[in-house]
DNA sequence: CTGAAAGCGCTTACAG
DNA sequence: CTGAAAGCGCTTACAG
């Protein structure tokens, strides 16, 4: 260490005086000159290696092209920053197997799964690796972890009271991901308060959280015999396909179909759009999220945590009477 | 390393396989096997402390939340893997200084700047402590390092030319940031070709490449005395915050108000948007930034490159005739 | 083809 | 308060 030489202090000293040990003012003067000379920064692989933590915390978004997900990425940025730490990105440019691979290789202190589904061993296998791991967003029944989603039950819920107040009877529903919590639990509340109504008939069909699958499915549900006069989309983005079926296909909406989706990301309160949907708090996920993991790495024994944000209904304008 | 104890070799051995060294056949398998059985990776801060390289390209990308991002983030992230090499993001969420500080501490191979802002010294800086650099996007006049953007000027004019068509002549531009080269060559060649008409009025106004800054500027200009009857914003973020500021005020696209953008995000070809644009091959830009990074990184010696992309006029629904 | 040794740049006890 | 030493997990010459 140069800095060490230069300053005529022992390479332990400038430790002490950039980690915060106890140094003589004299010293530290001296010391911090020369690395405010040189704006030096010490190196993140010297200290990984020989220290307990990386600083690190893996996050494995699949579809960053989602605009629900930047939106994480950040909040998740802020939270760590505000810890002094950094995130390690896996997004679907490469197989989630070759991702854990990568972020074990870096040394992660810790991984946020955010799509995690189920039926799919990498979460457990990280916690096999002793890395703690929490489940945001997505979770995983018994998963031996903290976990942190929205109420989605209730969601699923609340856009079927709406659709049914506002007397649609034949209705749609736009699936996500088979094997994702989100699609379970809006699924389950969605058909739970269906049947609370008369002469309901539901519709399913495969979105797959997909803006293009959702498309397609959409555009062939409306070409058919009896077509919905509502639809609730498992998420937002498969909302604005189905807005943007209709509107090939020459559907009015509301005037002839009606469109809930589920998420509330910033685009849907545009005026062009105007969707009607169920806000989860997705910064509020982000951020509680990354903070239970932060929380594991100082208490590893602590029993596991479960929370359940809640959910809220956003009336605008593409949902109307049937 | 117990892989090695565990096979019966040298830990040297050990980083042959793993690294393609030449090793007896019956070594090797004994080594996977061992390799396999733990699932081990090899620590990638010892390998970025002894190796000439680290594998991690800095990224700086300030606002993800523009749409425009992301899937430049993914278009780096590909080439990137395909070389065996990641990516190290800075966003917003710190300051740019912060941001570079970390780049260094992790000590990445190069830095690809996307937000690159005259007289902001950051860019040259990282080239000052040796670390390679290539501007992507957004460029810097006489910068010395090698540089890829799309042909902005050129942009300019095919909006210009457009609206000029139509038979406008009120017409104002919402500029990007100031210092940002798009900015000034979309505005430059907009100019330019304006001033091949007559009786044409500009106005100009700020919209920073930022969604709510547009959506007030839009807002307070369509308030105005004589509102222009079209109008050309230096990229899709704004042009969607003018359609909806629009839509907010009344005003009916294209039928009073034609608004051209710039970028042809895929969100603009939405059917409920419909954005007549100017398109830039966004994800060729990234791509072409990266490789011209790596080969860089082989060849410290060459001369610089500056790329220029070409871009495409799209018509599409939110222009017409004045 | 393979092993022993040195060293990358730090931090962490341990003396003093 | 400060320095000398050991060691984190690798790779890279260097012998053999």
């Amino acid at each position: 260490m140069q800095i060490a030489r230069e300053a005529g202090v022992a390479q332990s000293t400038v430790s002490r005086v950039l980690n915060g040990g106890s140094v003589a003012p004299e010293t530290r003067r001296r010391v911090l000159e020369v690395v405010a000379k040189y704006d030096f920064q010490p190196s993140q692989a010297a200290r990984s290696l020989v220290g307990a933590r990386s600083g690190l915390i893996g996050v494995v978004i699949r579809d960053l092209t989602n605009p629900f997900y930047p939106v994480m990425v950040k909040a998740m940025e802020r939270v760590l920053h505000e810890h002094g730490m950094r995130l390690s990105l896996v997004t679907d440019v490469m197989t989630a197997e070759e991702g854990l691979a990568l972020l074990r290789r870096e040394g992660v202190d810790g991984v946020v799964f955010t799509s995690a589904v189920q039926d799919e061993p990498l979460a457990h296998r990280m916690i096999g690796h002793g890395i703690p791991v929490v489940l945001c967003h997505r979770t995983l029944d018994d998963f031996p972890a903290d976990q942190v989603e929205a109420d989605n039950d209730t969601a699923g819920e609340l856009a079927a009271a709406h659709l049914l107040d506002l007397g649609h009877r034949r209705i749609a529903m736009v699936c996500g991901l088979a094997g994702a919590s989100t699609a379970r639990q809006r699924g389950h509340g969605f058909r739970k308060r269906l049947r609370t109504a008369e002469g309901v008939t539901l519709t399913e069909i495969d979105g797959a959280y997909d803006y293009a699958t959702a498309y397609e499915a959409v555009t062939a549900l409306l070409a058919g015999a009896e077509p919905p006069t509502a639809l609730f989309c498992h998420n937002d983005v498969m909302a604005y396909a189905a807005l943007n079926a209709a509107a090939a296909a020459g559907v009015a909406v509301p005037d002839e179909l009606s469109v809930v989706g589920c998420d509330d990301v910033p685009l849907s309160a545009w005026e062009r759009i105007a969707l009607t949907t169920v806000r989860q708090p997705l910064e509020r996920i982000a951020q509680v999220g990354v903070e239970l993991l932060l929380e594991r790495l100082d208490h590893p024994e602590r029993p596991h945590r479960h929370e359940v944000l809640p959910v809220e209904f956003v009336g605008r304008s593409t949902t109307g009477p049937a």
